[in-house]
This record gives C-alpha cells, sequence and structure tokens, in this order.
DNA sequence: GCAATAGCTAACAAAACTTGTTAGTTGCCA
DNA sequence: TGGCAACTAACAAGTTTTGTTAGCTATTGC
C-alpha cells in the first residue's frame, strides 16, 4: 500500500491533483475489510470528512481503477464492491452468507500458460448476432483475443459450514 | 429446447402453473440471440403479446433461473443478462462491443477434475471480518466447499478485430 | 509566496434497473 | 364446472449509479 506521499506523487503523475478526498478514499478502501461498496467507502470516509459526497467517493473510486490502483468485483446482482488487491486472483463467493473471498494462485494451477491460452474453443453463442434468430456461428478461438480471466468459485465458506 | 408441451407439463410438475407468459417468455428467451436482458425479452414478447407487463417477464424468467432452465449472467455493471443455455460452460467478454460468447470446453482444459478441486489456496482475504481492520487470515481450504465455478474471459472478440 | 487556471467537489437531479404491493383475473383440480 | 390458489398488470417505490453545474482548491508559472 502506497504511502500518502507515494500517492500524492503517483496522482500527480498521472495528471491527477492530490485531493483530500482521493486520500480519504484511498485509505478507507485499505482499511475497510472484504470487498466494499462504494456505499461501505462513503461511511468509513465520513467519521474524519463528514461532508463529502458519495458521489465524490465514485468518482474517486473510479480513478483509482482507471489507474489500476483497484478493481471492480461483479459476482452478483446489487452493488458494485471494489478491490484493492489488483494481484492476479480469484474470487469465491459463499452463497450462504454472500461475503467474498479472495482466491489466490488457483489462476497457474487451473490454467496453464494462461493469458496464452490458444486453444479455448469460442465461442458457442454470438452475443451480438442477427437480432432475428439465435446465433450458432462458431469462429476461430485464433480470431479472439484474451487479455484477462477471472475464476468465480461458489459455495459454502468454511464459516458458513462449508 | 423444450416443445410447449414440454414446457406446461415441466411447469405443472414443478408446482407452476403454464400460463401463455411464461410459455412467451420462454419462447422468447430461446429466440433472441446472444445473452438477452429482461427488457430484450419484453420488447420481443410484447410483439405477439402487447399487454404483457416488464415485472411479469422478471418474475417469469426469475421462475426458469430457479427451475435451472436458465441462468443469469454477469459480467458487470448494467442489466442482467440471461442464460438459456445451462449447459456447462463459461463467457468471453468484449472489451470493446461488450458482447458475451459462450465458451464452450474451457473448463476440462483450465481445471482438473473440478469441482473436486482440493488445494486452491483460499482465501487471501476475509469478506466478512471485523469490521474495524483487515482480515488477512487464511484458511485451509478443506473447509470450503466449491460448489461451481465460472470462468470469464476479457478481450477483443473477432469481429472487434481480436 | 501569489495569482491564474484547470481540475475537483458538493449538491441536486435524474437515469437505469429491479422489486414490492395489490386488486382483479385465470389456470387447475376435484 | 365451481372454487381457490396462483398469476398478471398496473402502479409505486427502492436501490445503485451517473449527469450537471456552480463554486472551490491544488497546481504551476512567475
Amino acid at each position: 500500500m502506497r504511502s500518502p506521499d507515494e500517492l500524492s506523487e503517483f496522482l500527480r503523475a498521472n495528471g491527477l491533483k492530490a485531493t483530500p478526498q482521493r486520500h480519504a478514499v484511498f485509505e478507507a478502501l485499505h482499511r475497510e475489510s472484504g470487498h466494499p461498496t462504494a456505499d461501505d467507502i462513503w461511511a468509513r470516509v465520513r467519521e474524519q470528512m463528514p461532508t463529502i459526497s458519495l458521489r465524490t467517493v465514485y468518482q474517486a473510486l473510479h480513478d483509482l481503477v482507471d489507474l489500476g490502483e483497484a478493481r471492480i468485483v461483479t459476482v452478483g446482482a446489487g452493488a458494485a464492491q471494489f478491490d484493492r488487491n489488483t494481484e492476479q486472483h480469484d474470487h469465491f463467493v459463499c452463497r450462504k452468507c454472500e461475503a467474498i473471498f479472495d482466491v489466490v494462485s488457483s489462476r497457474p494451477r487451473l490454467m496453464s500458460g494462461f493469458p496464452d491460452v490458444a486453444d479455448v474453443e469460442l465461442p458457442a453463442t454470438d452475443g451480438s448476432g442477427p437480432s432475428g434468430a439465435r446465433s450458432d456461428v462458431v469462429e476461430p478461438a485464433a480470431n479472439f483475443q484474451i487479455e484477462t480471466a477471472e475464476v468465480i468459485f461458489r459455495g459454502l465458506c468454511a464459516p458458513c459450514g462449508g
């Protein structure tokens, strides 16, 4: 995690101003446990900065995402959850308590050589085909450029009796 | 895909009534290309049944999900997208056109023996730890019960120049 | 240090998506 | 075919996120 000075420098190096709001959001993201929502961050930041708006929190979080300092985790409906862990990792979602857990090191074991995987069969169904009919065209995988992959495991977490 | 008669029988066998609305939504889901939203389905169904409400479409779609006849695909923000393909498969999302493509057969190649995978390191970060501090407790994987997994690939699709 | 300015924040409004509620209707079973 | 449980349509409202804009602030050149 970057120190305040490092964050200021990092923001300026990327053409953004080092404002107290951005520092507060960054720190809250790292202090908050798990995978907080924008609302979680807002509540945390307001403890020290009562007048900050939720809009500003959204803005700052998306700036951090754009700079690669955070990720958005989308594992289902509801509010977006933010992830300060930018290392390669996957997620486990408990179907009972709905908590999200980071899964480390599953990628190398599950995918050999990703993202250089070249022979995945892609696709079975076109997402943008002619609107009048289901498209079953199968394109050669070579024409699809895979850049990232994320794995979402679902099940029962240990505290819930998994 | 089930015939209308089969669908009626299937619905009744599961304690639901076989209504024209449910048939229309089911057929629209299968006629629509790709991974339609509830709104897409609504538009399609209204061609033949102009008075159906969006609420009813949502209801019918969730019934189909509950019965295992459809899946909800969550690959990011925006409206939920429904997937009539209930076979084991993954998804590719184009970062340019945002279309979703089904990816078949990636699972066996990428995961040996899933879901019996027992040695995934889980988790690095707790999603429900004490609210005051980040939890870095690592639980043994044996206490986590993995039931499903989905892989989301992202990149450039062939039509977009991948 | 200080002023000019580009960018940022707070407040407000509203979009987008989904669900709650309820009165009236309809499919289903006896 | 009648009675009832389930369903639908209509309406309202909740939730999450983004658009807009006037005033404020961090930065930079001096």
